[in-house]
DNA sequence: GTTGCCACTTGATTTGGGTCAATTCGCGTT
DNA sequence: AACGCGAATTGACCCAAATCAAGTGGCAAC
């Protein structure tokens, strides 16, 4: 797909600091301007709950800055994350008109939103768009079969480890590419939702980071912010092979 | 899209006794027959692997019979099952070189096959394949998060239960639609491959088919056939909430 | 400065499911 | 009938993580 190389990230919208996937802005131009017509931002702040599952949804949208979640829940309260919206990822599902999870602001978050119907029109009559957003969603499937392997049989200290060595991968693309061993990040999320995001309870979020702390495999500087000085050691204890997996 | 009510399950071949998804036999029929010019049949027998993982793909395929698993391991061997695949689902991935899953064959299992290179280039053309590829998807994607709830935060008689009334759902499209009480089917897995797919051990799969069974809530033939005497009951185990999601 | 709140930590105890090991149940072979 | 073999069951024991409970630390509001 011609000039990905250039901005490789873009669903969309001309005047977004982030360039959305799927369509690019130097040979696309009459396709952006249409997105451009039925597109508007939201904004939420740090724990507002954006959408309720089953609510009816009548957009898509991308990520611009903040970080949000997607949950799931059992009647009785249990819930299991399913999935991270960083800056760039895309919520909605095109020919769904409810919302089959809930998703909440983690921090303080813009969405670039379009509108559904006119959206899922355009997709109709544009293949570049269908085809960029199922290499988007073939993208999640892996990371979401990632995760499961996580969930299904990995240990509490090894879903910790895993954990962050993802924020750091993700926070590293944008940051640091230099430093391969040692590399400093904030933790975007609480004890609960890493808990909720990992099948475990908070407590033993807890516990295992103070193990990883006393072992010396992570740094803390008060709750959130941390320094691995060795990210191989991360990943082996992540019980990953190769270089990781790519969850998120 | 058109005709989707007439022959729903379709990706492809005029003559597999499936009608594979995303192009409709009707009106696309110059598309059917490039397609058919790039397409053989592969069949593997029960136990076999048919792709391993890191192996390099040559083509995407359709499942026509039988029944196959996506797996993922760990160096020290623990697996996790993350795909379970049925006639008319769909394996490989458009613009991806190698398989990211050990493929395995768990009955006699026959495969349509498309060389990769052609298909994409045809789904390049064709807006209307790389559509229907995207909402198989996302349904996918939507199968994958609901297992991450199960693996997460079920405990193991909710995910045997669970396990049990996806197989009765799957097995019920194609045969009884009319009893909704009582139900009758068979088992496609082994007890470990079950255990893999749950993120359990083989003998907790064993000691909870058990339990069910002593409580009520299922029967037993052999080990392989199970009656369900009431559906609405098994639900309930399941811990699902409304009808029980939509797994696989 | 004190109060209250929330995120987090740490400890004591319990328990669900894993591990190890011994049978049993088919089922095809000789 | 006897054998072998893989799939499944069942039991005894153990341990990782859940649960229950108390306490700490930071920070915003009054």
């Amino acid at each position: 797909m011609a000039h990905d190389d250039v901005h490789p990230v873009s669903l969309a919208c001309g005047d977004c600091p982030i360039r959305h996937r799927a369509v690019c802005a130097r040979c696309e131009t009459d396709e952006l301007d249409e997105l451009e017509s039925i597109k508007y931002y939201r904004s939420f702040e740090a724990g507002q709950t954006v959408i309720w599952s089953g609510d009816k949804m009548d957009f898509v949208a991308s990520v611009v800055s903040g970080i949000a979640t997607l949950t799931q829940t059992l009647e009785d309260g249990r819930t299991q994350m399913v999935g991270l919206l960083l800056p760039s990822d895309f919520v909605g599902r095109p020919g769904r008109e409810s919302a089959a999870y809930n998703v909440t602001a983690t921090t303080d978050i813009l969405m670039c939103c379009f509108r559904r119907k006119p959206f899922e029109e355009m997709m109709e009559r544009t293949p570049h768009i269908a085809q960029r957003l199922l290499q988007m969603t073939l993208d999640e499937l892996d990371a979401a079969r990632e995760w499961m392997l996580l969930l299904g049989r990995k240990t509490a200290r090894e879903k910790i480890a895993s954990l962050l060595s993802i924020v750091a991968r993700r926070d590293a693309s944008i940051k640091l590419r230099t430093a391969t061993g040692r590399m400093t990040f904030d933790l975007p999320l609480t004890r609960e939702a890493m808990a909720d995001y990992l099948g475990l309870t908070l407590e033993t979020v807890s516990r295992q980071i103070s193990a990883l702390k006393r072992d010396g495999v992570i740094e803390l500087e008060g709750k959130r912010h941390v320094t691995v000085p060795d990210m191989d050691r991360l990943l082996i204890e992540a019980g990953d092979d190769s270089d990781g997996g790519f969850l998120v």
